[in-house]
DNA sequence: ATGCCAAACCTTTAATCAACCTTAAAAAAG
DNA sequence: CTTTTTTAAGGTTGATTAAAGGTTTGGCAT
């Protein structure tokens, strides 16, 4: 279970970080909004616990990015105590709870449990989001909130790649080496033929999400309007 | 942006110096503490990824090294995981971050983004710009505020290294080289067409950037008024 | 200075070539 | 036997090259 801790109070971020591993948590730590955001953004964290005070950019902001991006991480808001405004802008924006400062360290602890409980029946473990669709590379089950279809290991590997690197443009190079292993006999080919089943059922799912080739580059994921 | 990563552990330093050069950063390695002071105090580094316990001499003291001379270098902390007081007095020490070792390629990424952003650089690596235009050496995208174009391959090539030869003029004979490769067959005539081409585009996005023909000798790159 | 010429350059288009796509079938794995 | 992966082949698209004709430039003779 991984947090990310967004707070520019060094001394009460540090606080939370030292509070958090003692309970078990894999913590990072993140000091202002941008940096907030660039590591909310990998998609890596299971839970952020996320200021709205922040230099660079607040964390209102954060939370309306990374729910743009697709990202279903649960967010709890730190609040300046009293502030019921931003407890409203804030669960509006798509926060899972909101904490007011200063809190007891068993209530911060109990909200977290109830989150990520909360988080574990609607999103199962292993669910990579792009666009409007879900895949989950544990059951390789591929959908939209309409329909379903099942990929075979290498489309799901070459899905999960390319959203993984979603602001990137991935070439068949790299997808041969993260899917055949590093010197493996492997064609352009046999890359263009799983692109091409990909595209298949990305089609059948009649997703908005679509895989743009870029000539001499790689391929690209793309959300038509 | 040149990276400099300063690890011990040839193996981890070899993975890291591969997915840094994979995403387009100019990486360099050292494998001892010394030689990664020599190298950091050279100054030509965007930024570091230091290892804390390293042979010869230990990352904590390189760091307050390359600070007491002067350097700004971001600086990055590879710790083992869960050293919170090796973090403590890395940030005391002046470091930008740190990083508990074994971490997610992404994450590392994200940070890498997140230092360097803070330090001033706001521009994706593969984002060139001069003048009005933008150009994504990745996506083969040009753009201005208003506008974007899709290029080719080669246009991109070439319009990337007038951008990074902008005070210079460019001959014909460079951009073969370049484009084409050594001892290729190409002709002038070839470097006139993506030119020609070039102009179109920027035509299209009625972009002040306009590409000079300086006879005989080449091409640079001009703000129009 | 003026006009002419040759060289350099520009632009467009058609043909060629390479990259990419798709499908089917063979081979391998389970 | 079924499912997945690889190979293979033909088709399609789009990039590259080559070629031709037009335009500009600068040198040079007048």
């Amino acid at each position: 279970m991984r947090i990310l801790v967004v707070e520019d109070e060094i001394h009460l971020a540090e606080a939370l970080v030292q509070i958090l591993r003692k309970n078990n948590y894999t913590v990072d730590a993140a000091h202002d909004g941008e940096a907030g955001l660039d590591n909310a953004l990998t998609g890596i964290y299971d839970l952020i616990l996320l200021d709205i005070m922040l230099p660079k950019m607040d964390g209102i902001s954060i939370l309306k990015n990374i729910r743009k991006e697709g990202i279903s991480t649960p967010v709890i808001l730190l609040t300046a105590k009293g502030e019921i405004s931003d407890k409203v802008t804030g669960l509006d924006s798509g926060a899972d709870d909101y904490l007011a400062k200063p809190f007891a360290t068993e209530e911060l602890l109990a909200r977290i449990r109830a989150a990520s409980r909360r988080k574990g029946e609607v999103l199962p473990d292993n669910a990579l989001k792009f666009g409007d669709i879900e895949l989950n590379t544990a059951t390789l089950k591929l959908s939209t909130v309409s329909k379903e279809i099942k990929l075979i290991l290498k489309e799901s590997e070459l899905l999960e790649l390319l959203i993984t690197r979603k602001n990137a443009v991935t070439s068949k190079e790299l997808i041969i080496e993260k899917l055949w292993g590093f010197d493996s006999e492997a064609e352009h080919n046999n890359v263009e033929v799983y692109i091409s089943f990909l595209r298949k059922k990305l089609a059948f799912l009649n997703s908005s999400v679509s895989i743009n080739t870029v000539r001499g580059v790689g391929y690209v994921l793309e959300v038509k309007a």
